[in-house]
This record gives structure tokens, sequence and C-alpha cells, in this order.
DNA sequence: GCATTTAGTGAACGCATCGTTCACTACTGA
DNA sequence: TCAGTAGTGAACGATGCGTTCACTAAATGC
């Protein structure tokens, strides 16, 4: 029973109301099945209002994936056990990926073509947070002895969550707890151990 | 100068010229912007002639790309050098990925929704070739005394290209050269070499 | 408090593209 | 030569896009 004296919202209020019809539709639908109109109506908000403040769909789904990102911020603090912590990291993201993020995700990644200075923004927007993670637990783990130094490589630095990505867009859905666990044991953990 | 007596195609004859239109038509505008009228007028045929084949754009790239790759079947010839092998493997690879192929595969991942069964048989008809080419890569490394036959995990065998299709999802383009050999000498060959 | 400015609403619009239909036409094979 | 089959091209209704506009609610200034 929404009262009907309704009050308009304007300003940061209402953008966020949009936002958040906004993520819950694109989990409901998908980014294929998006349509401005079904947002307006779930934020109660006149189609106007979303194309006055962004010009299409595109956009208003990356400002509404930046708004969420910004807000959650996960803080994280790792234990030192290298393969426990990069579990728990990599369970975070295939959470974030059965939610609207993974829904953006396959939508830009639908839409993207060649490489625009925007798009570079959106990897990096996703990948710099992952990298600095992961930089951080292996850094650790050099410290105890229990990583090789050489593993700091960006490239394998990425590689978790790169396969985590791989597997979500070509499966459809994320990783199971299986699946990380192979990805750890049969690649991440032998690539970064340190001595024999 | 097509000449103006333009017989008129039918059959298979017809819908291989379908094919090629559509996959030129992806090449150019890419997935997302492609229209049925486009290949249509592209194909020199009507556009009931395509839904007669085909219920949507989907399908119809689907057919196309099946097409595509049942014709060109690339025979390929392990040397022994396992890196120079795979190195040649995922040139091929990413060869492709610059085509039509690669734009079918983007379109695919965009509007891919949970597991049908047919986004699985997809999935293996684009995996299932490049796993057994590098399975059969890595026997003779095996064999050879240059690999640990523990590499023979699917995960591992599967990881070269994993990286190539998730390179070429992220950045909108495939991997370079360079790109190739980070993966090759960073990730994939320390992970498969024997000895110590 | 009242008037002015700013911002949101909701309906209507033109446009593009979808997928379908239909009358017509060109090939095919008996 | 003629009947049957398959393709053509134009038109169609439906849908969703992105825009516009007259109206209205909230914020701001006096």
């Amino acid at each position: 029973m929404t009262d009907s004296t309704a009050s308009r919202r304007r300003g940061d209020d209402l953008e966020r109301a949009i936002f958040e019809a906004a993520l819950e539709e694109l989990a409901e639908v998908g980014y294929a099945n998006l349509r401005m109109e079904a947002i307006a109506a779930r934020a109660k908000a006149g189609k106007a209002s979303l194309y006055k403040r962004w010009p299409d769909r595109a956009h208003l789904i990356r400002a509404a994936a930046r708004h969420k990102a910004t807000e959650v911020d996960t803080p994280f603090e790792p234990s030192g056990d290298v393969r426990a912590d990069m579990e728990r990291v990599m369970r975070r993201i295939t959470e974030n990926q059965g939610g609207p993020a993974g829904e953006a995700l396959r939508g830009w990644v639908g839409e993207l073509r060649a490489s625009s200075e925007e798009a570079e923004e959106i990897r990096d927007a996703i990948e710099q947070p992952r990298i600095r993670v992961f930089a951080k637990i292996f850094e650790i783990g050099i410290a105890n002895g229990t990583v090789r130094p050489e593993a700091l490589h960006p490239r394998i630095v990425n590689l978790a969550p790169s396969l985590l990505t791989q597997h979500f867009l070509m499966k459809g859905r994320p990783a199971t707890e299986a699946v990380i666990g192979e990805i750890l044991d049969q690649i991440v953990m032998p690539l970064i151990t340190a001595g024999r």
C-alpha cells in the first residue's frame, strides 16, 4: 500500500531509486531483455527522468554498477594463509557475479567493440581492485616464505580472477566451490608456491 | 557487374549465400548492430527467406558459425616442440577471434542466461577442438619428457585457450603476440614443464 | 507566506527494427 | 507444358527507443 500522497522525489534521492530499480530489473530479466520503461515504472519515475540523466541504457547501467561498487567497497583483511585468503576473495567474486553486477558485465561484454577510453575505464574498475587484493595476499605469502617472489607478475596476480570471469562468461553462471578449488589446486597454487 | 538476369537461387545454394552475407555483416558492424534486413539485402534475398529458415538473429548466426566451423576444420600437425606448438595454435585462435567468429562469440555471451542445452552444445563446439589439440601437444611433450604427466588435467589443458577467450571478451580484441608470449612464459610453461 | 524557478511526471510522438503475411514470380520436375 | 514448390518484395502490426510538451510538485528567494 504505497500511499497516494507519494511525495515527488528529486535529485540524488530519485537517482538512487532509479539505480536500485535498474539493478533489480537487471537481475530479474538480464541485460538483453532490459527495457527502459520497466526501470522507470519500477522506480515510479518518468522515462524522461532517466533520459535526462543518461543518454541510453548502457550508460544508465554503467552508472548504476559504479554506484553499487563504490557503496559496498569491500574491506578485506588477509589472514596470511594464502590459499584460504584467495578462496575467500574468489567466493566473493562469484557471489557478486550471481547478482546484477554479473548481468551488467555480460551486457557490457556483448556490446563491447574495439576499445574506447570508456571501456578501459570500466575494465580497470573491475580488475584493479582484484589485482590489489591478490597482490596483497601474495606479498604476505612472499614475506612468510610460502610464495615465490616472481608470483607478483601482473598476469599471475590477475590469474584467478581472470579464470573466474572466463568461467562466468562462458558458462552463464558463476563458478562453484568445486571449480574454485580446482583453479586453486591445479593452477594457481602450483604456480606461486615457493620451494619444490 | 552482377548481371541483371539474376537467376533466383534456392535451397542450399541460397542458404550458403545467406551465411556468407551474415558473416560479412557480422564482421563489419558487430553482433549488437546486426540487422536482419541488412543480411537479407547483402545476400540479395528476401527477409522472409531468412525467417523461413531460422526463428531469429541468434539462431541464424549460430547456424552460420557452425557452417563456417565445419567447412574450415583445421588440420594441425604438432612439431614436438611444446611451446612452439602452443604458440602456433594460440595464434590461430586469436586470428579467428579477429573475424566474424569473434563477433559471434561476443553476441552469444551477451545473450547467454543460465545454461540451456543449446548453450552447452555451443560451448562444447568451441572448447572441445581446442582441448583436443592441446591435449595432443601435451601428450607428445610427456612422451619426450618435457611435460609433466599431471598437465593433462582438463583445466590445465584448457588453460591457454581460456585465457585467450578472457582477453578477447574483456578487451574487445584478440590477444597480441606479446600477450601470447606472456601467457606461455609466465603461466602455462612453468605449470606444465617437467623437472625442476 | 507568496511568487518564481527548478525538476519530475506521464502521455504522446516519430522512428527503427522486429517478425509475419500475402500476392506475385521464377525455378523444378513430371 | 504445366503443377507444385520456393523465393521476392512490399506492407503490416507490434514493440521499444529516445524526444517532446503541457502540467505539477518541490525548492528557493523575498
